[in-house]
DNA sequence: ATAAATAGTAACGGAGCCGAAACGAAGAAT
DNA sequence: ATTCTTCGTTTCGGCTCCGTTACTATTTAT
């Protein structure tokens, strides 16, 4: 049995989870940064900047640049390949579970607000 | 009967939309700019900007620049209250809600196929 | 060994957004 | 009529992000 959501429940939900965020927002992440974060977490490993660009569709430097950001706020890793050295691979952390954690909660809890 | 959104089902729910919005974007917006959207298309007007700023807990210059932006991209409009001069109300545009709808139905499609 | 290809980053100029403060216009209070 | 308040905008310096281009380091091909 699929998940029921119609476009009015949908944009419903978006609105209440994205006041949520931007009312006590810790973090401001753009939507490129957010689903840079997602797809590292969500996707399976081994993630690279060369990979994440092709699959976001953007340029390399941009991706280097939302990783430098993504770094800094502790939600992301980055470590050169042993392999190929040439590579960079991107790691989770704890603190980037965490928050993800807490966003799929919120989610969770605004969606079974909705009225019907 | 209360929508059941998983926080898994969630998070991944959130990829694959933000992923169609990063990828094919013609609009970049912000999640600020996003919430404002959803904020003058969802709840009921009358909106102002000091509204707004109080409801999302941001400056008003943040607001009215936003509105500059959205406005330049025909998603919302602008006129001055004729009953209180002082007062600009936010009015939603035909471009806006077409846009609105196309991100419902995506959510809805994308919420469709979702793995139980 | 040398050349070519690949991965990631730095440098550059430009554009957009930020909060704080100042501003002008409109209304309310006295 | 003159102050006082409210509303939205503008201005300011600062910060972040953007895409293009150029660069270094590493690996592969010849």
């Amino acid at each position: 049995m699929p998940i029921d959501l119609r476009p009015g429940q949908a944009l419903r939900l978006l609105h209440e989870v994205n006041l949520c965020l931007v009312r006590d927002g810790d973090f401001d992440l753009s939507a490129r940064q957010m689903t840079i974060l997602l797809t590292v977490y969500l996707e399976p490993p081994p993630h690279t900047v060369r990979g994440l660009a092709t699959r976001l569709n953007v340029t390399k430097p941009a991706i280097t640049r939302a990783l430098d950001t993504l770094g800094n706020m502790k939600l992301l890793t980055r470590k050169r390949d042993e392999a190929d050295r040439r590579n960079v691979i991107i790691g989770r952390t704890v603190e980037g579970a965490l928050y993800l954690d807490q966003l799929g909660n919120l989610i969770t809890v605004k969606a079974r607000g909705l009225p019907r």
